[in-house]
DNA sequence: ATACAATTTAAACAAATGATTAAGTCATAT
DNA sequence: ATATGACTTAATCATTTGTTTAAATTGTAT
């Protein structure tokens, strides 16, 4: 059946492309990974660079989902929202620990892929947790500041993995440990962050 | 003369690798931005693989350096030495913004570029910073957290670059200023993180 | 000046790779 | 049962790309 085929050689590309980035990945990796006839490929995406393009996009607005719809949760105060945040993209990450890295390679230079698909620079900067920043006095500046430390926090580990791993002796096991118990200090370093005010 | 000749090429490599990776680097783009004939690449170096193996040893040992000749400068208490670190850091990155999303990118699956080449597992692990950790009672994960939330405070906003000049709108002045601004934030970040001993 | 080695060049090669083609096969509606 | 269209396959194409070759040029020691 046709439709079972296409998402077989989506899921395929997805673990390819995400483990060896656009360049590296051979269209017969992916048909191999699919188990799939080469041809089917650009039979159902035109090209690599279409089905490319159209993981790229669910990568992208499964990371930005987690964060738009946490800054409008009009329940929440300030302080919950990032708590919040930070647990839902714990979450997310854990369960697909290639994601930061590819989305950030790839992106790397390619700008086009972050411009305005999903509206999010509008999206963020009509938000209640931008609200709240701004009615707690916090600037533009640290604003920023705050939520690139926050995400530094969740996503750098698995992007540096291979540098400290080495420095500090990790095995696979080691890591998951270390990951789940840095999950439960965020929330201090949250608060240091919005100590301030 | 054939050793400018060779220093062309390694430079215009270097600029080219770091900007595109290893594998969408094509050899002919690096003869192109060299100025040389495409088979002097080869003349050189022996392959593109060595030409990128010689480039990334030389890049890591830049990164590593700094870490390891702070870490033994027994001229300066823990706190004076994270500080240092944080700057020298800053310094080297300022200087070289491709180089954490290049090197992390490409060791990223190929751990072997890491493989003790440079010992620095063990001259870490024997070095005074750790010897002052421990001497304070921090455990061997918490100075982990530290060392990755420090270099994260300093990497991350480069490797991130993308995501957020888009969602704060920031053009090249801006992302100078926000990172130079940043640095001074550092230091107080860095005491919130020794501050529980 | 000459010979010899180092350097540089243009051209070509061989393999890899993204894409297409044309001939099948299968499911389904009539 | 048959025709139609969706799906699948094997084979092939055209280009790209890393590398090599053989000839030409340059520099240098004698």
């Amino acid at each position: 059946m046709g439709i079972e085929t296409e998402m077989k050689i989506k899921e395929a590309a997805k673990k390819v492309f995400r483990s060896k980035g656009f360049a590296a990945t051979r269209t017969r990796d992916i048909a191999e990974e699919a188990q799939i006839n080469l041809a089917l490929l650009n039979y159902y995406f035109k090209s690599k660079q279409q089905l490319f393009n159209i993981i790229m996009m669910e990568d992208l607005e499964d990371i930005f989902q987690v964060i738009i719809s946490n800054a409008n949760d009009k329940s929440l105060s300030l302080r919950e929202k990032l708590f919040s945040l930070a647990e839902k993209y714990a979450d997310v990450i854990a369960e697909k620990p290639e994601l930061p890295n590819f989305i950030l390679s790839e992106v790397h230079g390619n700008h086009e892929f972050l411009l305005d698909h999903f509206g999010i620079k509008e999206s963020l900067s009509k938000s209640d947790m931008m609200a709240q920043f701004f009615g707690l006095g916090f600037s533009q500046e640290e604003i920023a500041n705050i939520v690139v430390n926050l995400l530094g926090y969740i996503i750098f580990p698995y992007i540096s993995r291979p540098m400290y791993t080495v420095i500090f002796n990790m095995d696979e096991d080691a890591f998951s440990r270390f990951i789940n118990n840095r999950r439960k200090q965020i929330p201090e370093w949250i608060d240091s962050l919005l100590q301030k005010k």
